[in-house]
DNA sequence: TTGAAAGCGCTAACAT
DNA sequence: ATGTTAGCGCTTTCAA
């Protein structure tokens, strides 16, 4: 395909000037005219707004912020991009922010303190506040950023910082009760990342709830929350003749669900398989996953909605919201051994 | 005096002159020991940077744009943020713009032109360039961007404009070819939206492959390319009598595999069933999805890498890249009934 | 090598 | 109702 032309530069973009120059008024009524209509002659307003459509003028948010001090713009941070559970978060927060009228910047992580804390300092300035998803970051480092930024966190909670969380105690509860229920009297749970905030909180629900039911919990781990976890995972509860067992998330147990039909293993009559976060993939894998599910989508648009009052209202109550869960039992579970 | 009304106003961050005044430099000083640390003294320079980190001053990144019009950011518009086909997209921007120590936004356009539109207009004057990943916006509307701001375009083409796509006329032949030699005499196309780009190519490539192969082809639908329209794609096909299918893409084959499954029609031993993107789930859906996959990281990656030249080194020449794709064969493609 | 001064595009007093 | 002026934080001449 031939370049139509060969542009050497972009097109310079209209500025405020250029617009007050051709309607024949000054800057500050152009201004007026797009950010306070109501203090410009109707008339006036109508020509300069006429005239700046003709050039194609846009408001530069940058000169725009860099005057008021706000962009309109948040900026939610995830671990990992690519993983679908945050697909239902950044989706939630996407739509919250779009009917605001606020821009929103996405952030990769990568599952790394360094990376979010550099992408921290580094977006700081240019936005008005953050939602942090799953957070990595130390709880006093969390403190600082919330000194500068409006700060929501997504599953992740410290004194004095908003945020939005899945309620685990009772969510771990429906799990243990559904696989004491199937006569399981011992749990295995194949734990996640060590520095994981909803890992933790997941393993002490999960203990707690198997104490009311006098069943038996190990955890194994860490493994990584990923496919190709699984193998190990599994090969380890094979090992440890577990006949239920609990993964960090969907991920975790679907690779694990892969590897026990790789080696023989029937899914559910010989090992039940539970995992968190009900993501896409859930319900096709085979046998379909019994999951806990988060609101995700809720918990992003939530978080948005607080970051909005933090940032713009002044208040100063950091909000804290727990989203219900629910246990969605498919196939993977069933009657113990 | 009304109560204590609770009020958190962020802390102030620390500018320049701060900096300057604290250091006992001018403004212009500190700003060089940042941007460019060669023209200062060694010693200055040291001792900037000291103060400076010790103050937590960040340049910002709004101001430091205002001046040079530069803001080393890009915009990654989708579609479909939730789609896990562009997470792989997403995923290698993400990291080519990160090495390339630039930031990137994301966008997310809901399959809608307008909000496409919309948001190239608001980030526009904020970002140095887009990359539009299976854009929805009219080819002039595209090159009018075009003028204003690098664009590079993913899995979409258009006069003038530089484009990453996926090598579709070899892939479709894979895919037909694959189909042929399984003794399928007629092929089925189950069609995504009417505006995608890739969707044309995609149906063009299998007439023309299976004009080869003196095959019958057809093509059903619009389907919106999501899991949802599964069962009413799944209808037509089993109702025309189809032995071979081939959806717009996995969202929608997955969609059709589980509907086929809820009216025991065996995959594929009475029906075959092929998709495009090889995405999360063709591999842990049942029967696993044959499909034919596109390096969408890398289509990702390239396509930061040619707005760099194209943002920074003014190089005119739109570069075009063609990414080969490869058939993936898993169960869900078997001989012709 | 460093400082002083002039903007970048825009908004918000303050004048008129 | 509109124009004038003074910055926002930073970079970049231009002098010193």
């Amino acid at each position: 395909m031939p370049p139509e032309q060969p542009r050497v530069s972009p097109r310079k973009r209209a500025t405020i000037t250029d617009v007050a120059r051709t309607a024949g008024v000054a800057a500050s009524t152009v201004s007026r005219s797009f950010s306070n209509p109501d203090r410009v002659n109707v008339h006036t307003r109508d020509h300069v707004l006429g005239v700046a459509a003709e050039l194609g003028y846009t408001p530069n948010p940058m000169a725009r912020a860099l005057e008021s001090g706000r962009t309109n713009t948040f900026a939610l941070l995830v671990p990992d991009i690519t993983n679908p559970y945050f697909a239902g978060v950044i989706n939630g927060a996407e739509q919250a922010a779009t009917a605001a009228g606020r821009t929103l910047v996405l952030g990769n992580t990568r599952e790394s303190a360094a990376t979010e804390e550099q992408l921290v300092r580094r977006l700081g300035p240019a936005v008005d506040g953050f939602v942090l998803a799953a957070s990595r970051l130390p709880d006093d480092e969390l403190r600082r950023v919330a000194e500068f930024n409006a700060v929501t966190l997504v599953n992740r909670a410290t004194r004095g910082v908003s945020c939005v969380v899945a309620d685990y105690a009772s969510g771990t509860r429906q799990i243990v009760d559904h696989l004491a229920s199937l006569g399981h009297r011992s749990l295995l749970v194949l734990g996640g990342p060590p520095e994981s905030w909803s890992g933790a909180r997941r393993w002490a629900g999960l203990q707690d709830a198997a104490e009311l039911h006098n069943m038996q919990v190990r955890r194994f781990g860490p493994y990584s929350p990923t496919l190709g976890s699984g193998p190990a995972a599994a090969d380890a509860a094979v090992a440890a003749g577990a006949t239920a067992v609990v993964c960090h998330n969907d991920m975790l147990a679907i690779g694990v669900l892969r590897r026990l039909r790789e080696r023989g293993i029937a899914v559910p009559e010989q090992m039940s398989v539970a995992g968190f976060d009900d993501m896409f993939g859930a319900s096709i894998c085979t046998p379909a996953l019994t999951t806990l599910a988060e609101r995700t989508e809720d918990a992003g648009a939530h978080a948005i909605e607080i970051l909005g009052r933090l940032a713009y209202e002044r208040v100063a109550e950091p909000g804290s919201r727990v989203l219900p869960t629910q246990l969605v039992v498919r196939e993977s579970t069933g009657h113990a051994v």
